[in-house]
DNA sequence: GTCTATAATTTGATAGAC
DNA sequence: GTCTATCAAATTATAGAC
């Protein structure tokens, strides 16, 4: 693996435990065994690497889901894949970003707002009767799925992810 | 005003747009007219402060939805008072230090840790046909309109947390 | 309750040798 | 591609005068 994919994945355990004030440089070099200096060899600015990584993020995301049926069946890939960030009990790295918004560099946000996008078109396909239906729902299943992984993590429970995000009873949508 | 008040608000603020480390004392003593040292008189540290914050900060929000009818009233009554945060285009306040959480002093995180238990136990009142499905609901609920902050305040359209947290075509509770 | 002064640490980033 | 050395700035926090 290359030292600067090292340090993205570094960089996303990092992101996603404490967001984008909670590593440094120099956390990143002691993780992959090089000094902090050096890492400005492979990612110019902290702003660059973590827009690089989200792009990294998002296309890796869209893979996993990329082979499941337009519907509820994707609707499920989708939760399945997010419920992956609980390992750990990490945050949804796009959640992280969003949350922080108001105090990151724009090029930053405008990543995780690309991948959110994305994931709403990508989503809507067959969950409604009509495409406008079908992204009003993709929207809120995303909204429940980004807010269930913050409360399984604020209270330390990763089942409460599925209480939140996948309790048929709330939605009568699967 | 006292001070302290005054710092709090700033502190409110300031949390809401970049969250916990998007602030430091030298801006809230700039945004109250003292010198950062001086902030330390009122609270000794910083998540002192934040820990202050944020029990104020939640027993407003329980006064504002108290006088609320148990079940679906109660529910519009809480996606109503989320709602405000979205002024300015802020997260919720617990939203963002769970968010963050990984990153955080404890006292914080169990902080935001003890408004969710208290929102998801009152709004849980009359919400299921049992209070063990109430609180699955309210769990639920709870998510989306915290999610829905977030994809409204990322993708820049405030819109879209009516859209995410209240059409009444996904949960078809209301 | 606010001030000045300052300590101790950390941060993102640069220059230039190897 | 990695290093040493270093910078300028910012951070939380403390001591002690007024």
């Amino acid at each position: 693996m290359s030292t600067a994919d090292g340090l993205l994945d570094a960089a996303e355990r990092m992101i996603r435990e404490g967001g984008y004030h909670g590593f440094s440089f120099r956390d990143l070099a002691v993780a992959v065994g090089i000094r902090s200096a050096s890492v400005h060899h492979h990612f110019p600015t902290k702003a660059a690497l973590v827009v690089a990584l989200a792009e990294r993020c998002a296309d890796r995301f869209m893979d996993t889901v990329a082979g499941s049926a337009p519907g509820p069946a994707r609707l499920a890939a989708y939760r399945a894949a997010f419920r992956q960030s609980l390992g750990g009990g990490g945050m949804c790295l796009f959640g992280v970003l969003g949350a922080e918004a108001g105090g990151l560099p724009v090029p930053v946000v405008d990543a995780a707002g690309r991948f959110f996008r994305r994931a709403i078109a990508h989503l809507a396909e067959g969950l409604g009767e009509t495409p406008a239906e079908g992204e009003r729902r993709a929207l809120a299943e995303l909204a429940r799925i980004e807010g269930a992984i913050i409360l399984a993590r604020t209270l330390r429970d990763p089942e409460l992810y599925d209480v939140a995000a996948e309790s048929s009873g709330v939605t009568g949508l699967v």
